[in-house]
DNA sequence: TTGTACGCGTTATCAT
DNA sequence: ATGATAACGCGTACAA
């Protein structure tokens, strides 16, 4: 409605030139205290605000840094946008963030749209988008991929290893004696997906199991995959002493489907998940599960582009995960 | 690294002036339909994307508008988020969010951050920020208040009955026979955790029964309120038969704690949560919770915030809140 | 110490 | 039908 205050409103009101004005909002030296306090006093009666877009376009810089993630409401997404968001806090960059939807398509288009906002960074977290174009984004500006491996964007890429922590999970059911281990698996085009169902099968063969394909049911990484991997198990007489899910909303509904089934957890069932949201802290019981450091990646993502903004080199360490377990597991008696 | 490619760079490989490009690109009319394929091919080559910035700058717009939530990773607001996203998608504006981590501080100073990058419109979700300084923000462009009440401002404000909805969700358990119900409360600085309150009082007052402050525990929003409240109750060996929560994560919490003092629920205890989040529909036992439509809250949000950047009236409807009855609730058998 | 003038990339208003 | 050119708000080199 009302427009902006602008640096010339101030000069006027305060009866200097827009170049004195400009110079005291970045307190360059050279000026006048006299004239400073006046500028000020005007500055805090109007109200002024710096118009971002002007800046960007003469300096070149937007200090933004876009970010795209694929599903603005995944509590697992959401964990890494809170780190990513202390992690710009009082930087004086600002990350906008937009959703790809898990489709090539619409990430493409959003990240054009971070383009036309002349994002100076781009942190993408997972997604579809080809390898091909990463690299043309990496030419552009700096680049950081959270969860995917791109070969020769090796520097760009924040990995966590799935298939080691797919093991380690499997093998704490191991441990607990467990043989009949059920795996509840994710979306097969997600290479996360893909690592941890061959982390659980390392993990058998290492222990000596045979794999047993119909302990493997094909989720969709969301709580009513879990339910239907219970169901389809129970239905046909399969016989498991522990199910293995590939994340932990998969695992919630396994848990529900049990329930429902009259199947205690982990008296007759352990049940392990993926991803350790804070909800399975509180869950019934608490869940174990395969912990990913979330926010702390996504603090990390933003120091590492706001370095590489700066054009200091910094490499990305290979981020580890612990198992936190909880209740939801235990010995296996035979 | 490499400069974006601006109307300028394709204006000189296509041997045409910047205007003719700019016309094409605004599909304007009155181009030869060869220069047009020209500049067409041309900008397919070099990859352009408009420069939002300077269109910004030039149109007094930035198609661009922004969203102040609380915490980017509570449930709550990502519902509703989804919503705003949505709603945006596909009509040129973009959201920005910005967290306001629910201190006025943090608030001004985002709010301050959005105007910088000239937002024309603004969507608050929540928060503290003094009723003064909405009307101030209210006078600069189209404001919309999700969850807030502010006298003066009625025409932006999206306001949910949480009374009502109190009042209806202990109803819901004097219905079922209960009598002695327990309140974990929210914090009490939020309007709508003392509305909460009111309401359960209300529906209790009409049912005749006393107030009993001894049945009340203050939270803070989250899990470990409901632990707390549960252990505090068990602890004071106040009886009770049923627990009203104000929000799901509390519910959460004090399920867990009933649990581990093997309370079972329902069958000892009733229990009902608010908010109806995604996740409770696969809480053990499913959550009976009363229903707010977050996501076609922010849907509407963003399409009122939308009809109204176009200089077009229109009203904020109340919305509805329905309670979602699950297996967490039952009859109280004396 | 201060003010003038130019340029950032785009749109829009003029001439041509 | 097309091409200069003046804005938009800001930073800054340069002149004063």
């Amino acid at each position: 409605m009302s427009r902006n205050v602008t640096i010339k409103d101030i000069a006027k009101v305060a009866g200097v030139s827009i170049s004195t004005v400009s110079r005291i909002l970045n307190n360059a030296p050279l000026v006048t205290p006299e004239k400073r306090q006046k500028v000020l006093e005007v500055i805090g009666q109007l109200g002024y605000e710096p118009n971002a877009s002007a800046q960007g376009l003469v300096r070149g810089k937007s200090m933004t840094v876009g970010v795209l993630t694929q599903d603005i409401a995944s509590p697992f997404y959401n964990e890494v946008a809170r780190g990513i968001d202390v992690g710009f806090s009082g930087t004086g960059y600002q990350p906008i963030f937009v959703n790809g939807h898990w489709e090539a398509q619409d990430e493409a288009s959003a990240v054009a749209a971070l383009i036309r906002r002349q994002v100076d960074g781009l942190i993408i977290l997972g997604g579809r988008l080809p390898e091909q174009q990463l690299h043309a984004l990496s030419e552009r500006f700096p680049l950081i991929l959270v969860g995917r491996y791109v070969p020769g964007l090796e520097h760009c890429c924040m990995r966590v290893d799935d298939l080691q922590g797919a093991y380690l999970a499997t093998r704490h059911l191991l441990e607990l004696g467990h043989r009949r281990i059920a795996h509840i698996a994710g979306i097969t085009s997600h290479r996360d997906a893909v690592e941890r169902f061959e982390g659980y099968r390392m993990a058998l063969t290492d222990a000596g199991i045979d794999f047993d394909e119909s302990l493997v049911y094909e989720g969709e990484f969301d709580e009513p995959s879990g339910i239907l991997a219970v169901e389809s198990w129970v239905t046909k007489g399969v016989h498991f002493s522990a199910i293995f899910a590939a994340n932990d909303q998969m695992a919630y509904g396994a848990r529900l489907a049990l329930y429902r089934r009259g199947i205690r957890v982990p008296e007759d069932v352990s049940l392990v998940g993926y991803d350790d949201l804070p909800a399975s802290s509180f869950s019934l019981p608490p869940l174990t599960s395969m912990h990913q450091p979330l926010f702390e990646m996504g603090e990390l993502a933003a120091q590492t582009i706001l370095t590489r903004l700066q054009d200091q080199d910094c490499e990305i360490p290979q981020i580890a995960v612990t198992l936190s377990v909880r209740e939801s597991t235990r010995y296996h008696r035979r």
